[in-house]
DNA sequence: GGTGAAAGATTGACCGC
DNA sequence: GCGGTCAATCTTTCACC
C-alpha cells in the first residue's frame, strides 16, 4: 500500500485503464510509448500499492431489473460511535444499498439504493430507516436522472 | 441493448466479474460449471447486451492527491428544459464531479465531488456554485467516512 | 526499460444435442 | 438454440540483458 509518486506513463495508464481496464496490455503499450513487459510491471505496481483498487465490471441496475434509484439523506438521534458503528454495518449488509458515506452537517449519512419499484423501495425505507428507533429522520431524493455516470478520478492535473 | 432473460449461469457470471473483471474466463468457467467458451459466449453477450456497460479499473482517490470528498446538493433558482440542461453540461464537464443525479424534491442535483483541500473545493464551489446565478443554494456535506464503497448490483435476486 | 521466448488465455470453427 | 472439444491466435509474463 506504500505510494510511490506516479509519473506520467503511470498517470498515462490510469486514465486509459478507468475508461477501459479489459484492453490488451499491448494496446496500452502503445498507447503511453513503452513496451508490453514494461507496462505490465507499471500496472502491477499499481495494483500492488492499492492506486488500483480493483477492476471491475460495471452492470447497468436497470437492465438487472433495479430501475429506479435514490439518494437517502439520514439523521440519526445520536452520533456516539457504538450507533454509527451499527448504522454502518446496517447500510454494509444491505445488497440495495450500492454506495455509503458518513457525513457532516445536518445529516449523518448519504446512501445511493437501488429499487425495483416504488413499493420494493418503501419496504425497504420502512424496515430499515422508518423501524429504527436510532433514526431520527430520513429523506429520499429519487433520481430522475444520471446526469453523470461514474467517472475517472482525474490523474493528469487538473 | 437487447436485454434477454437471464439465467443463472448470467447471474453467477455478473456477481463474479462486478467483484474481478479481471480473472481468466477459465476461472470463471470452473466457477459456474461451463466450458471456458461456453462462459466466453456468455460475456460477450452480456457486454453486448449493455447489461454490462464497461470495465473499468478503479483508482483510490485518497492515492492520487485527493483525500477529500463532498456529497453536495444543489437547488436551482428555476427547473425549466434550459437550465437543467446548461447545469448538467457543467457537471459533466467538471473532473471533480464523479458522480452527478437529478433528483426530487428539495433539492435538484446531488453530486459527488473530490477535492485536493479545503482551498481546492473552496474555489471549485465559489466558480461552479456561487457565482453561478442559476443557482439558488448549494448545500455541502463533507465525507467523513467511506461507509460503503461502490459495491455490485444485486443480480441473484435479494 | 527492452528483447525474446515460454506459458497461458482468448477465441473461432465445428460437432452434437 | 445451447454447450463442448480442439486448435489457432494472441496476450501475459518471465528470464535475462
Amino acid at each position: 500500500m506504500k505510494v510511490d509518486p506516479l509519473d506520467s506513463f503511470d498517470r498515462k495508464l490510469l486514465e486509459l485503464l478507468q475508461a477501459d481496464a479489459q484492453q490488451p496490455v499491448s494496446v496500452l503499450a502503445d498507447a503511453v510509448g513503452l513496451s508490453p513487459p514494461a507496462c505490465y510491471r507499471r500496472i502491477r505496481r499499481l495494483r500492488a500499492s492499492g492506486v488500483i483498487e480493483r477492476e471491475i465490471a460495471v452492470v447497468r441496475p436497470r437492465q438487472v431489473g433495479w430501475p429506479l434509484s435514490m439518494i437517502v439523506l439520514i439523521s440519526l438521534e445520536r452520533e456516539d460511535a457504538h450507533t454509527l458503528d451499527e448504522m454502518m454495518e446496517i447500510f454494509r449488509n444491505e445488497p440495495e444499498i450500492l454506495e455509503a458515506w458518513n457525513v457532516t452537517g445536518d445529516h449523518d449519512f448519504a446512501l445511493r439504493i437501488v429499487a425495483r419499484d416504488m413499493e420494493g423501495y418503501d419496504d425497504l425505507a420502512q424496515r430499515l430507516f422508518a423501524a429504527n428507533e436510532r433514526i431520527r429522520t430520513f429523506k429520499t431524493l429519487v433520481v430522475i436522472r444520471e446526469v453523470k455516470p461514474l467517472s475517472p478520478v482525474p490523474v493528469n492535473d487538473v
